[in-house]
RNA sequence: CGCGGGAUGGAGCAGCCAGGUAGCUCGUCAGGCUCAUAACCUGAAGGUCAGAGGUUCAAAUCCUCUUCCCGCAACCA
């Protein structure tokens, strides 16, 4: 089963663009491969635990538990408006997922891989963390904004992880495509090289941190961070699960290599070290390893960095609300080359979605049934011979369809929109050249005229399909507008010439894309 | 020598891994069409592919050096 999850979102804050670009990056991916006609499963969920989230609910005087559902709200409510459909919903506060991760701390440590060390450093009271060197200032000194600063020693919980290390580099080093995009690894094997000899602190003392999962050896202890949010690919996938718990099978899930799609910052050292470990440690094999499909980020107008201080944070809720979900998914996809980072145009989202979109695609639909209403009283026929004009039609649809397809298993979407919109561009180009409308005007060509719509509607049909995992809306208004909503259902391997019966009575035309207009700027 | 990414016509990008006439979208200019969502089609102008050197019959693409830009604390994709 093909097996794909997403980074599980930190419940301290809303969603963002950078947010909502993985999981419809995630949602246009699982619905390709279904319709490439894959089993598959897609998990995705938030991070619920920590501190962050504690002191936020603190602030706002209302319990962690009260706080973390109602923002887990506004991430649910977002991905269901931008039609982002999961099988499996994480949240790290559920009871199944909990006694996944004792379980799992439980077993590691009777394997050994656990243990207990003291440490000593500097402390901010304040801000309930420990300073490192990187947080003093030029002088040497940790600023006002510590507040009370004092050195106290602490014990806590170690992941033995450097006696994975070792083995990691191998694995790496000898198996392809672990790092989607390539370009990735050599940063990994470098931090991988300063990373051996350390282990990794996986507690907290509860009197710092309350907001978490308890050790289950240990009750003064919460784990922290990894040991929990990471577990989530696992236990939701019902690794070790009971029986009637609700969740999948693991067997069956995990059964070949899960693709984890994380971004650019969460791949070193979390994901690419410490998970890879943890997994290791617990016994998974090198075949059963996750591929990790790592993205980049959406930068501001100028490529600056989005940030709350300087005021160029996007929400995708406004967006979709302004523009409509179809813009919004269309561009976040189309305007970037999965791996690299873009930045975020508006202006672009309107371009791409009125050209690519509402004049390409759309106009051609509205133009192909229009013609086939007032020609041949919307009924299409397959029409009289081919000439080498309609041949050419049809092969470039098959080369549109071979190139959309290689570059969607390559998660390249941006490259297999384009090449779908190639093929519209043709037959909006085999329009004028075949001028219908003229033909029209000679009865002794109404065959011809047949033949020549019936391939604007045919290669409607096929777009419609091959659209579907980023604009899934979009298939169904068409589909109704050829009168064929079986279209919905077809898989690519379904699709051949000849979708549409001959007599087929196509539907009325209305336009599916509707131009976005925006007010002019006042001059 | 910390690590990584980037530099391609006015703007935004692809091509680079597996060298072989420099491509896409937008914009600009000129024309055509009228079936259609003032949409569509055709043509043109515009680039010494950051710079220098090297390998090669051939380099945007491989190698070396240089310059400039961006990212690299935190459970913010």
């Amino acid at each position: 089963m093909f097996f794909l999850t997403t980074a599980i979102d930190y419940t301290n804050g809303s969603p963002h663009i950078g947010h909502a670009y993985e999981k419809v990056l995630a949602d246009v991916i699982i619905r390709y491969r279904r319709l490439r006609g894959d089993d598959a499963y897609f998990l995705t969920g938030v991070d619920q635990h920590g501190q962050k989230v504690q002191q936020t609910a603190e602030k706002e005087g209302i319990a962690p538990e009260e706080f973390v559902k109602r923002t887990t709200e506004k991430f649910s409510a977002l991905w269901q408006k931008l039609d982002v459909k999961y099988d499996g919903w994480a949240e790290t506060t559920d009871d199944r997922h909990k006694s996944c991760v004792r379980a799992i701390l439980a077993d590691l440590k009777e394997k050994g891989q656990l243990y207990k060390k003291s440490y000593a450093g500097h402390y901010s009271v304040r801000q309930e963390q420990f300073l490192g060197d990187r947080d003093r200032d030029e002088a040497g000194n940790f600023g006002p904004e510590w507040g009370e600063v004092v050195e106290i020693q602490e014990e806590n919980w170690y992941f033995k992880l450097s006696e994975h290390t070792e083995w990691l580099k191998n694995y790496l080093e000898s198996t392809p495509d672990v790092i989607i995009p390539a370009f990735r690894k050599a940063e990994l094997l470098n931090a991988l090289e300063k990373n051996t000899g350390t282990d990794l602190c996986i507690s907290r003392p509860k009197e710092r941190l309350r907001w978490g999962i308890e050790m289950p050896f240990d009750e003064n202890y919460v784990t922290y961070v990894w040991f929990d949010a990471l577990i989530n690919y696992i236990s939701f996938a019902g690794y070790q699960a009971e029986a009637g718990a609700g969740l999948p099978d693991f067997e069956k899930v995990w059964s070949d290599r899960p693709v984890h799609i994380i971004g650019k910052d969460i791949l070193i050292p979390a994901h690419g070290i410490y998970w890879f470990c943890m997994l290791h440690a617990m016994g998974f094999i090198d075949a059963q390893m996750p591929q990790l499909l790592v993205h980049g980020f959406w930068n501001g107008l100028g490529g600056d960095k989005m940030s709350k201080s300087t005021g160029n944070i996007v929400d995708p809720n406004e967006l979709a609300d302004k523009f409509g979900v179809e813009a919004v998914r269309y561009y976040l996809v189309r305007d970037i080359v999965t791996g690299r980072d873009s930045n975020f145009d508006l202006d672009r989202l309107v371009m791409l979605f009125n050209t690519e979109l509402a004049n390409e695609l759309g106009n051609l639909c509205n133009r192909a049934l229009n013609m086939s209403q007032r020609f041949n009283a919307g009924i299409l026929h397959h029409g009289g011979p081919l000439e080498a004009e309609d041949i050419a039609l049809q092969t470039s649809l098959t080369e549109s369809i071979a190139a959309y397809q290689t570059a969607m298993d390559d998660y390249d979407i941006s490259k297999g929109l384009e090449a779908l919109n190639r093929h519209v561009v043709h037959c909006n180009g085999y329009a004028e050249r075949m001028k219908p409308w003229e033909l029209n005007k000679d009865p002794e060509k109404k065959d011809r005229v047949a033949t020549i719509l019936y391939h604007f509607a045919e290669s409607v049909a096929h777009i419609a399909v091959l659209i579907s995992p980023v604009l899934p809306e979009i298939t169904t208004r068409l589909a109704e507008q050829l009168n064929l909503p079986a279209l919905t259902t077809l898989k690519l391997t379904d699709l051949h010439w000849g979708l549409l019966p001959d007599g087929h009575p196509i539907g009325k035309p209305k336009p599916v894309f509707p131009r976005i207009v925006l007010e002019e700027p006042a001059l």
